[in-house]
DNA sequence: GATGAATGAGTTTTCATTCAT
DNA sequence: GATGAATGAAAACTCATTCAT
C-alpha cells in the first residue's frame, strides 16, 4: 500500500462531487475571519475525503491540505477526526431533509405520487454519491456514528409517513393492493435506488457497463418506477 | 494503552461469521507444520477482520493475533496487507462459485426457475454477510482489487446466461414480457437481495427493525420473489 | 473531543481551595472594565490550576476558561504562562507574610512562644494547601522560579530571627538546650508541618488515613508540638 | 518557556542519579536482541526523566533519545506514556522493598533498633532522590498512579509492623512511652527524612545551604535520630 | 518454516501564543 | 482594554513491515 497521501482519488468519476463550492463565499467582501465559512469549508472538504476514503482511510492531513485553513482549525471546531466525521454525517442528512420538503406527494393521485416518490428517490441517490458512500461506510462502521445524528431518525419517519399516505389513498382508490407494509416498501425502493449507485464499481467491473451513463440511468429509472408500480398495483 | 486491540467487533450480530472454524483442522494427523492449514487459518481470520473493518480499518496485528501463527507468516505467504486482502477476495468469490454449481435452474419451468434463482440469490446474500461486506468495501475502494480476481468476471457471465435462458424460455412460454434486459434484471434482483444485508445497520437504526430477524427475513424473501415475478410477468 | 478539559480536578478534597471567590467583586460599583479585578480573577484561577496540575501540567486554556475574561488578557497582563506562574508564586508568598505579622512570639515566654510558632506553622500549612503544593512544584522545577520572588528570601530571614530569639531566651531561662542550630530547627518544624500536607495523597493511599481529617489533624498538631518541645528542651 | 527538548536538566545536582547503568549489560556477549535489557534500559532512562520533569513535563521523545532503542519500543513494551510512568513507579517501589529486607531491626534492642530504622530511612531518602521526587510527583497527581502499584501498600504494612514491634519492646523494657501511635510515628520519621530531600531546592534558595552537603547531611542525620528518640523516650 | 523483537515513517492530537477586529 | 479566531511547532501514538535467531 503506497503511503504517499494523494488523498481522495478513488471514485468521483462522472458527476463532480457535490461538496466544496468555493463560490459559496458570503456575498459581502471576503472577510479574513469568517468562522461560519471556515467551518463550512472544512466540512465540505471532509465530506469529500470521508466519502472517498472511509473513516479509517481518510487522512486528517489530506483534509487540512485542501482546506483554506490549517489542521489546527479542524480540531478547533470539530475536536477530533471522529467529531468531524460525525459533523459530516449530520450535514449530509440535513441536506437531504431540506430537499425532501419540496416533494409534495400528497397533492398527487396515488399512482402519480408513488411514481414521483420513486423518481425523487432515484434522482437523489443518483446525484448524491457522497451521501450513498457515507451510508455505505456507516454500515461498515456498524452504524455507530449515524445513531448519534439527530436528523437521522426523524428523516426516516417522514418518508414512512409519506408512503403510508400513498398506500392508504391507493388502496382506497382501488389501485393498490392492501397487503404491503410501508417500511418494507421503503426498503424495496431504497434497495433499487441505492444499490446501482453504491455498487456501481463492482457492477461496472463485472459487466463493463457504467450504471451512471445517461442512457443506462434513464433506463434504470424507468425500470425501477415500473417495478415498484407493478409491485403495489392491485391485480384484478 | 488506550485502544486495546479488540479488533473486528462491529457487525457479526445474529448469524455467526462464516470465517474461522478452529475445529476445521484436517482430520488426518495434525502435523506440526502444515502450510496449507496455516494459510487457510490466516485467510479465515483475515476474512473476518477485513469484512468487519474494511481494508484500511483492518489491522495486520489484529489478524496475526487471532491466528495460530505469527505476523511473519502472514507476510511469508501473502506478501503484504493488500496481498492478503486480495487473497481473501479470491477465496470468497471461489466459495460462491462452488455453491452456484448446485443450482440447476434450466431443468425447471421458467417461472419456477426464476423463483429458484431469486430465492438462491436471497439466501446466499442473507447468509454470506462477509461476502456482502467485502463487496461493499470493494466499492469504496473503487473495485480496485476485485478487478484482479480471476473468478470474478466468470461468475457474473454465468449468472447472466442463466437469466437469459430463463427469460427466453419464459417469453417462449408466453409467461414473461419480452422487453427485459437480462443484466438489468440481474441488477434488480441483486439490489433487492444485497441492500437489506449490506445496509442492515442503518436500516436497523432508522426503523428499529433488524432485517436479519427470522420473521422479517421470511417476509422479505417472499416480497422480493413476488416483486421480481410481477416485474417479469407478461400482462394480458 | 475525548479529553474534555475539566482541568484541575485532582486534590481539593476536604477543605475547599482558597483561590477563586467569584463573589470577591469589589463592593463599589461593578464597573465594566476593572483591570485590577480582572488581574486578581486570573491570578486566583491560575493559583488553583497551577497548584493542582503543576507548571507543566497546567493548561493555559483551562485557566482562561474558568476566568471571567479571555486568554488574550492573560497574556496581556502576565506575558506568558511562566509569567503567570511567577505571579502566582509572588502572590502566595505575599499572603503568608501578611499573616505572619500577626504572630507576636517575642511577647511570650520561650516555651509558650515555641509552642505558638509551631502551632502557627502547623495551622498555616494545614490550611494553605495551595501554598504547600506550589512549593512542592517549585522543588520539582529546581526552585527556578521562586528564586526570583522578592518576598521569598525576606520571609525566611524573618522566621529564622524569630527562632533565634526564642532559642536565645529559652537558653537564658535554662529551658532550652544550647546546641540547636536555628536553621536546622526551622527545617525540623517545617518538615513535620509540611510533609503531612504535601504527601497526604500517598499517605492516604498507603494507610487508608486521610491526614486532613479533623481528629487526625488535632492529634498531629499535638504530636508535632510535643516533638519539637522535647527536641529543644534542656534535659537535666 | 523554551521548547527545545534538552530534557531532564533540573535537579540531579550533587550525587549522580541512580538510574541507568550502561555497564549493567548481561555479562555474556552484548546480544542484539535482549528484551529484558531493552526494557530495563528504557525503564532506567524513564525513571530519570520522569523524576526530573514530572509526568506531564517528561517528554517521550527525550526518553527515547537517551535510550539504546527507539520511541517505538517504548510503546511496544509499555503501551503509553502513562504505562511507562506506572512501570517506573512499580520498579522504584520494588527496589526499596528489596533493600528493606536487609534491615533486621528485630534483633536489636529497642533503642538501637529505633536508631537503626531512622538511620536507614534517612539514608534511603538521602540517596534515592529519584524515589523522593517520584513520590512528590505522585502527590501532585493525587496518588492516581501509585494506587495501582501492587508493591506499594504491602511495603507500608511492613514498615508499620517493624515500628509496632520496636514500640512494644521499648515499652516492655520501660524505655519508650506507651502513647505513641505507630502510623503517626512513621509519619513523623518520614517527614523528617523526606522533607530535606524533597524540598532541598527551596531550602537551599532560602538559606543558602545545600542540605545534601556532607557536613550538613551528617548533622541532619544525627538531629533526626535525636529528635525521634527524644520523642519516643519515656520520661521519668 | 517459524518466531518475537525491532523499526521508520507516518498520523492524530495538543499546546502556548498571536492576529484581526 | 477586550475578544474570538487562528496557528506553527511539537508531542503522543500507530501502522505495515523487516530483522536476527
Amino acid at each position: 500500500m503506497k503511503k504517499g497521501s494523494k488523498a481522495a482519488e478513488p471514485d468521483t468519476n462522472g458527476i463532480p462531487s457535490d461538496a466544496p463550492r468555493k463560490d459559496a463565499r458570503r456575498s459581502d467582501a471576503r472577510r479574513k475571519y469568517d468562522p461560519e465559512q471556515t467551518k463550512r469549508n472544512i466540512l465540505d472538504v471532509a465530506t469529500q475525503e470521508f466519502s472517498a476514503m472511509g473513516l479509517t482511510g481518510a487522512r486528517v492531513d489530506a483534509i487540512a491540505e485542501r482546506t483554506n485553513t490549517t489542521k489546527r482549525m479542524l480540531y478547533y471546531y470539530f475536536g477530533s477526526k471522529e467529531g468531524l466525521y460525525q459533523a459530516v454525517l449530520e450535514k449530509v442528512y440535513g441536506d437531504i431533509r431540506e430537499l425532501e420538503q419540496d416533494l409534495h406527494v400528497s397533492e398527487l393521485d396515488p399512482v402519480e405520487g408513488m411514481r414521483a416518490l420513486v423518481e425523487f428517490t432515484f434522482d437523489y441517490h443518483d446525484r448524491q454519491r457522497d451521501f450513498v458512500r457515507l451510508v455505505t461506510i456507516e454500515n461498515i462502521n456498524g452504524a455507530k456514528y449515524v445513531e448519534q445524528v439527530k436528523s437521522f431518525k426523524g428523516r426516516n419517519v417522514t418518508v414512512i409517513h409519506t408512503i403510508e399516505d400513498l398506500l392508504a389513498r391507493g388502496i382506497a382508490a382501488g389501485k393498490f393492493r392492501s397487503d404491503v407494509d410501508p417500511i418494507d416498501l421503503h426498503l424495496l425502493i431504497s434497495s433499487l435506488c441505492f444499490h446501482r449507485v453504491g455498487n456501481r464499481h463492482t457492477f461496472g467491473t463485472a459487466f463493463g457497463r457504467d450504471p451512471s451513463h445517461p442512457r443506462l440511468r434513464a433506463r434504470h429509472r424507468a425500470m425501477i418506477v415500473d417495478a415498484v408500480l407493478r409491485f403495489v398495483r392491485k391485480e384484478d
